[in-house]
DNA sequence: TGAATGACTTTGATTAGTCAAAATAAAATT
DNA sequence: AATTTTATTTTGACTAATCAAAGTCATTCA
């Protein structure tokens, strides 16, 4: 029964040793988590210690068999919790990720499945993102293309938002860009960084780091 | 923001200061919450000195208007909790008081009241205990008739458990007794702590101190 | 009334998690 | 290559919550 410190800590190596080589510094970790670099450092030898995790001095941190499969429940746990709260009852989009960050460590297995039946095992939440199985298998997908990588004129169709910040998910529920929302993209200026679009009800624009947290897949 | 320690103290000095004067031992808290008498002690002189309680050595505690305003908070999340959990989830009655204890402390009041809205808001949990307003009032009935000192060859409705132990409310579960439910008692031998009652369904039996855990009122 | 009993409180120590600030190592710059 | 910058680690200290064991009261009981 890890406390729900340490759930905090191996989600987010989880979620940010994404495809690439998986190591994780402990001051990218202090940022994610809000402490200060020592803490962290602190924190990562005693998960270490525990066989969490593994760490090299100044290398960083990656997660070992045991310790992923802990952030994968923890995962799980949070992604259908979110998708709870909006299906079920019916909270506001741009909230659910801060309560569920709450919840994930309070709810118990045993009400977790009765959930996940309640929800018709759901295979992403509201945000798009995968739910990883009870078996700890996540459905990564591929490459993502997101509308700052996309092909111009193309009908596309929103997948996944990946900035849960309420400021961004609040732009993306005024412009109507929730996952399953149908757009297109006219133009991209590299150069000024601005990305031009085309969506039922009116055109859009926004920046090229906010285009890329945008995940599109063909409509 | 308490911690969950602070709320787990000042909802078990609730709940143990009932309709009498209200003072509660260290002792008893201790018990209560399953920790040293020591460390019941340095707990409520920390809350105390929070304002939460008033404490005199060797006397006991009383909560404060401000700590009673908390208690009654926390047992209104529980409680509401507790009934989500059998009405929406369809857990079995006999645990949710468990999960309940664990989510009381992670809910936000903003999902508290989403819940409250999809159960209709409430009087009572699935055990019969009545749920504090979101004021902070208590609806306390006046003496209770258990099955211990009710008259003899009356219809009665069950309602309310006085025990969540799983192992009585399985007990209760077992013999159909759950709040709602009709009998009457035919006879109470005090001499031999046995009570006999009839049930849509067969008799029952059980022990004196165990009659005296259901709440009963003429259907 | 004067010990004995039991309840309560103190004391000293421990664990988890944290910070501030000093120390160190590695990388970048000149 | 020497120096500066930046990232990371160490150190010492703190808070919340806890326990074990020693100490203190007040009450019973003889």
């Amino acid at each position: 029964m890890p406390t729900s410190t340490v759930e905090n800590y191996l989600k987010a190596i989880l979620l940010r040793s994404g495809r690439g080589e998986g190591e994780v510094t402990t001051g990218a970790l202090a940022d994610a988590l809000g402490v200060t670099p020592g803490t962290a450092t602190t924190m990562t030898k005693s998960l270490a210690s525990q066989g969490l995790l593994d760490y090299q001095p100044r290398e960083g941190v990656r997660l070992t068999p045991e310790g992923k499969a802990h952030a994968l429940a923890v995962l799980r746990k949070h992604r259908l919790i979110e998708t709870f709260l909006v299906q079920v009852l019916k909270m506001d989009w741009k909230d659910v990720h801060e309560e569920a960050e709450a919840l994930e460590h309070a709810i118990s297995d045993r009400v977790l499945i009765l959930i996940d039946d309640l929800l018709g095992h759901p295979e992403a939440d509201p945000h798009g993102d995968p739910i990883p199985l009870s078996n700890g298998v996540l459905a990564e997908r591929g490459l993502p293309v997101t509308l700052a990588t996309c092909v111009l004129g193309r009908p596309l169709r929103v997948e996944r938002i990946l900035d849960q910040s309420s400021q961004f998910l609040e732009f993306i529920q005024r412009a109507g860009l929730k996952p399953g929302s149908i757009l297109q993209i006219t133009e991209r200026e590299t150069a000024s960084g601005v990305v031009h679009g085309d969506l039922r009800g009116g055109a859009i624009t926004m920046g090229l780091p906010e285009a890329a947290k945008i995940e599109v897949r063909f409509a």
